[in-house]
DNA sequence: TTCCTGACTCCAG
DNA sequence: CCTGGAGCCAGGA
């Protein structure tokens, strides 16, 4: 077991703070998270620490996670791949070709919301 | 150790 | 409108 130090909150911890904070049938971007948590030209980070977030807990919706565009670009990345426009689905937020549906309705802006 | 890649985004041409 | 390069930083070969 391990406990989790305040040397070992890094932006890596951030990001999965503020992901798991998306609330259902709401989606945001890397950049928004990236943005949020200091720089934007992060967003490759985000990217990267979404990729360990499954094995995490509590769960990280990395579902909820998408690229500027409202597209799913990391949906290669969950097994299987439609799983990630499945969860999205199931959460009212329609998905066609890997592009969300009336994205900028669905968008859930960390600087915005978790002032 | 160095070199390459990546679930991104912005900016220039 | 589309394409390419740069910047960011951590991991793997």
């Amino acid at each position: 077991m391990s406990v989790k130090r305040a040397s070992d909150y890094t932006f890596f911890e951030n990001v999965f703070d503020v992901v798991r904070q998306i609330p259902r049938g709401r989606v945001t971007s890397y950049g928004m998270i990236a943005s949020y948590l200091g720089s934007k030209q992060t967003s490759r980070m985000v990217g990267w620490a979404m990729n360990r977030a499954h094995d995490l807990h509590p769960p990280v919706p990395a579902h909820r996670v998408v690229n500027r565009n409202g597209l799913l670009t990391g949906k290669h990345h969950f097994s299987p791949p439609e799983s990630m426009q499945l969860s999205l689905e199931e959460e009212g937020v329609n998905v066609i070709d890997d592009q969300i549906i009336d994205f900028k309705n669905h968008i859930w802006n960390p600087c915005e919301e978790l002032l």
